[in-house]
DNA sequence: GTCTATACCTAGATAGAC
DNA sequence: GTCTATCTAGGTATAGAC
């Protein structure tokens, strides 16, 4: 294990800066790169080359490239979590809540740093690199239900809704949001999906909490 | 351009039949690695296996790697195009189309062949494999539109609901749902966010047309 | 139209010097 | 910890025989 002074240390566009350590600088060139290019598209040569880093240092810190691709991966799963459970504990209704995250700020032609992982077919292949994906999703949904259902017991929300079922209706319109808006090349696509769903819920939002 | 007697002749499963043309079975090929692997990870030595040809033949009949992932990707989308439309301008409700849409028979953990594309950084880069991507998008969501605004016309939807908006839900629902369920590792989320919106547009539906 | 041979570059990893 | 060889396999394409 290395002692790591920034663990966080990388700048926002994943270019990590000139004074992060060196393992600081692979994790998050590989982040950024995953995201970018995904795991078959990302070669050891390229993280390389964007960390300023050499071989040496790569294989010195990690096996390989799964192992280097695992540390970018659970970081940035773990990031995305802290991030939205942030938006999601805040306050307000539920439906004030489900918007916050619905709009929060983001690059939609840049899609998700999580769910794009699930096209990867190496990715998927390997149990390890796997979990932290499928956990975030499971993490999110579950999440979702809960400030549904808050909703709902608080009379917030039309008591019929299905927690569960519109939680995963929320969470796959911001992934296929995502979609739209690479396929258009830009991320109005994105921006119409989710009014569509925050307006298909506010529409069963009680009388009293609106 | 080469005289296809079978120009569909592929196998469901992408296996192309030993009785199509040599070009036939190497888009079929393609467009079942493509669904698979994606561009970046689909590499002509595995096309040439599958489709059971040799070197020759791809740099024959097609100018190479693009040029071969243009016609399976043109085939791919107007195959789904034809599908779809099938669906939406069959009888019923406008719900019922959606519905219909929406519960279509899939394999939900191999996801949308076309909306994959969306991720492969190549694919969009490059303008002309980008095209049928975003013209299938684009023709989708409009039809959607229309269905609604049908729906909407006839008075068996709410006057209130933004067509485009709520399609474009429709559309990244799906999408997403196939995220999910690939995270997960089970269809069974893709159904779940799939009941989850159509519970969303019920809500609104007239009470005549219940 | 299809085959084989060849070519050159990159992917991914190892070895050993410093 | 980092560097520079070095290695094997595969990606992608061309050349020319049949």
């Amino acid at each position: 294990m290395t002692p790591v002074t920034r663990p966080q240390g990388g700048a926002p566009d994943g270019r990590p800066s000139a004074t992060s350590s060196t393992s600081e600088r692979l994790i998050e060139s590989t982040r950024a790169l995953l995201w970018e290019r995904g795991y078959v598209g990302t070669s050891p040569k390229a993280i390389l080359q964007r960390a300023d880093a050499g071989q040496g240092s790569m294989y010195h810190h990690f096996s390989g490239k799964p192992d280097l691709a695992l540390a970018a991966i659970r970081r940035t799963a773990e990031e995305m979590r802290a991030e939205v459970a942030r938006l999601l504990d805040g306050p307000g209704t539920a439906l004030d809540r489900i918007e916050a995250y619905l709009r929060r700020e983001r690059d939609a032609l840049k899609g998700c740093p999580v769910g794009r992982l699930t096209q990867d077919p190496d990715v998927m292949a390997d149990p390890a690199l796997r979990a932290p994906v499928d956990e975030t999703f499971d993490w999110l949904r579950s999440r979702l239900t809960e400030v549904l259902a808050e909703g709902a017991a608080r009379g917030e929300l039309a008591a019929g809704l299905d927690p569960a079922a519109t939680a995963a209706s929320v969470v796959a319109v911001v992934q296929g949001g995502y979609v739209l808006a690479r396929a258009a090349g830009a991320p109005a696509a994105f921006d119409q999906a989710v009014t569509g769903v925050l307006a298909l819920i506010a529409g069963h939002a009680t009388a009293g909490s609106r």
